[in-house]
DNA sequence: TGTACATCAGTGAACGCGCGTTCACTGATGTAC
DNA sequence: TGTACATCAGTGAACGCGCGTTCACTGATGTAC
């Protein structure tokens, strides 16, 4: 009939809960490279648990059920891919290149994380409604901080913020596109990745040609309206 | 010990191979239904017999494998696609609002034929390596097409093969990109579909206004190097 | 035209298999006193 | 510090189910003569 104790001794550190945390490593890193094999929709309980050389059942210590599993694999995939982005923004003065700066970082982490890009890229549309909300929102994210970057620059100011959002759209769309092109590329033939990098630069090169135009357009149709 | 015939009566007609290929289009046309839900990869061979009211074993009078009916899949859904972009083609006359033209006419296709859309947005990533395979073939063949098209633009001529590859990437991935956003927009909510129609015709002409641009880029380029 | 035979789309029983989930359990780790 | 009890990650047997594929078959349609 005691109340059990609210402040726990912190002494014992952290033995069990440790173990627990591996285990729990060892079926997400298990499913993940499983994905990159198979979708996620056709991933079984059991072929994770095995991998992570657990019995089926000790599964639900873990996870309620595979959906929540590949939410978490969305989690961590896109938030060491966000980590990636802020890190280089903070260092980002528009000194020349941006451009090849800002592909170079994804190649760089396309080849250092390539599980968790296969597994966006594939549950982007094919996975399960929860799956592809996940990562939409996540994308969208992206773009919503993409936008806010450019709106700092001296280029776009005057920008409204609907013209913003569409031009941080069309930029991450064409980056997403081209990674999902390069995860996808076979790896023993690189001169491909090289091919798929190389027109990726041009593209952005193309779309920030047509900034300024755009922004005279917009001015133009401006001075021309009553205000 | 005879030679069976070469030459068939025609008289017979066709009431046995009618029934044959009532029953193929019944397979395809239910898993086609069922891939609305689901990825094609957790789709079975029973549940598209079941769909077609077939037994399971008879799926194999028809089909060696679910594969090889996927793959039939992938040739109707684009090819009906590749009929309707040939018919536009065939009438445009570069009047005016070629962009808006262009992106209604997907639109339309889009609402004309949805579950072949949701298929290839699902499995352009998702699906076995054939299936992607297969599918990122077409969607090559796409940009092909188009770049011989964008050839004949007077604002294009004197630009290099890999300039127009460049670019007509850039305009299908922005296509198939807003495309694949238009077949998962929830049908309940028709303003988030018009919002997704009125960013990419924005996307695409500010892609257009950067072609003059990039194309004097080029020509200063090559004026200063020599031939 | 009529008959005898060939073709073949679809049937239905059967198989072995991997699946998700249930349940009662074990035994090491953690906690109270 | 030592003891008695609580917690709980992982175990292992068992279940019912849907799966892909095999096989011998049926009977309507098609063909030869």
């Amino acid at each position: 009939m005691h109340a059990r104790p609210l402040i726990r001794s912190d002494q014992g550190h952290a033995s069990r809960q440790e173990a627990k945390e591996r285990t729990r490593r060892a079926l997400l890193d298990g499913a993940l490279r499983l994905l990159a094999d198979q979708s996620f929709s056709s991933l079984s309980l059991r072929e994770v648990t095995r991998r992570a050389a657990i019995v089926p059942t000790a599964f639900y210590r873990h996870f309620s059920s595979m959906e929540e599993l590949g939410l978490a694999l969305v989690d961590e995939s896109v938030h060491t891919l966000r980590q990636a982005l802020r890190a280089q923004r903070a260092q980002a003065q528009p000194t020349g290149d941006v451009i090849r700066r800002s592909i170079a970082e994804l190649v760089r982490h396309v080849h250092e994380h390539p599980l968790h890009f296969r597994f966006i890229t594939r549950e982007r549309y094919g996975g399960s409604p929860a799956l592809r909300d996940g990562i939409r929102r996540e994308i969208q994210l992206f773009a919503a901080e993409l936008a806010t970057d450019l709106a700092r620059l001296p280029h776009l100011d005057g920008w409204s913020t609907d013209d913003l959002h569409m031009v941080a759209g069309l930029i991450v769309n064409t980056m997403v596109t081209n990674a999902a092109a390069l995860v996808e590329a076979p790896a023993d033939r690189p001169w491909i990745e090289a091919e798929i990098v190389r027109l990726a630069e041009k593209q952005l090169r193309l779309v920030m040609l047509g900034i300024p135009a755009w922004r005279s357009e917009a001015a133009a149709s401006r001075s021309t309206l009553p205000a």
